[in-house]
DNA sequence: AACAACCGCAACCGCCATGTG
DNA sequence: GCACATGGCGGTTGCGGTTGT
């Protein structure tokens, strides 16, 4: 047995919202908040001559679009709330410093649209990814093509899973470069969120949530996407329950961010090797590329793999 | 001027995660 | 634990405007 549609798609309007279908919307969402889109259209229908035309409230039977209900699905409601009539929403003309951090986290967190839009006030998810998709990306392509055939190619993409045949061309430390992969788990759940000033915790002390509970809730999952994708941080280190600790000194602030993550790309040869209990720190230079699923290899390679159950 | 090709973006669609009874 | 409702997300579509021929 399938599941039901959202609504019913008979006899409701489609394709280009109108200035007075824009207006019931609006006037509904400020009068009774978000929410239950589902019933919304029925419910803002049925109130707007009450709004609009306290004294005549017969007078939208007169117009073209008799509003006997807002004719949209409840899903089609939220999405023209959410991307257009917000009032918090800014349009167009995205900024040259929005445009780098949309690339970085992009590269960060690969088309997770709505969590790169959450890392830029007023910017919706699909503004953001009809933006990559009709500018960034196309750079972002023909920048990967120049870079793939530069002889100086450097990074993570050009991990590769296939065993290393040409000798290092340099002095550089010999260790052999390899991916690992954490416990897959998506990266979505903070663990335990901490934060602390850098005049009232040592560095590199390690805080618990017993420690001080009350900030727990401080920081967020983007904000530590943020941290890393800015390059802030120092320095990550393994925990021994699937989750990566954030340590940023310098600045005014130290923090402890321990998170989940999802699956990463280490490269080893600017790192040392995990202990055998799983705990290893990491340079933020070899993990410019973790959570992107598309730099995953597709053979099957030696993987690291966290606290194993 | 007319037409085709291209482009940008709002809107739609289907799937998935979560909440609720 | 199950079924269903709902919200949220990312991929895709198609319309309207712009540019090229």
């Amino acid at each position: 047995m399938g599941r039901s549609p959202c609504c019913s798609k008979e006899g409701l309007n489609r394709g280009a919202w109108t200035a007075l279908e824009d207006k019931i919307l609006t006037s509904y969402i400020k009068a009774h908040g978000e929410g239950k889109w589902r019933n919304l259209p029925k419910r803002a229908g049925t109130q707007f001559p009450f709004i609009f035309f306290p004294c005549f409230p017969l007078f939208p039977l007169f117009l073209e679009h008799t509003p006997s209900g807002l004719k949209r699905c409840g899903k089609s409601c939220r999405l023209r709330w959410l991307n257009y009539l917000r009032p918090d929403i800014k349009r167009g003309n995205i900024s040259h410093d929005e445009e780098e951090l949309i690339i970085r986290l992009h590269n960060l967190l690969g088309n997770r649209w709505s969590l790169i839009a959450g890392r830029l006030p007023g910017r919706t998810d699909n503004e953001i990814k009809n933006y990559w998709n009709t500018n960034l990306g196309k750079k972002a392509r023909a920048q990967t093509q120049t870079q793939s055939s530069s002889p100086d190619n450097s990074g993570l993409k050009k991990i590769s899973s296939e065993p290393q045949t040409t000798e290092p061309s340099n002095s550089q430390p010999t260790l052999e470069t390899k991916a690992i992969r954490t416990k897959a788990t998506r990266c979505t759940k903070l663990l335990y969120p901490l934060l602390q000033r850098s005049e009232e915790v040592e560095p590199n002390h390690t805080l618990t949530p017993q420690d001080q509970p009350e900030l727990q809730d401080e920081w967020n999952q983007n904000e530590v996407l943020d941290v890393i994708s800015r390059q802030k941080a120092d320095f990550l280190t393994f925990g021994s329950n699937d989750h990566v600790q954030t340590s940023i000194t310098g600045e005014e602030q130290y923090c402890l961010q321990p998170f989940e993550i999802e699956e990463m790309f280490v490269d080893w040869t600017k790192n040392p090797c995990p202990e055998e209990d799983n705990n290893a720190t990491l340079g933020l230079d070899s993990l410019e590329f973790f959570l992107n699923d598309e730099d995953w290899p597709s053979q099957e390679i030696p993987c690291f793999t966290g606290n194993e159950n």
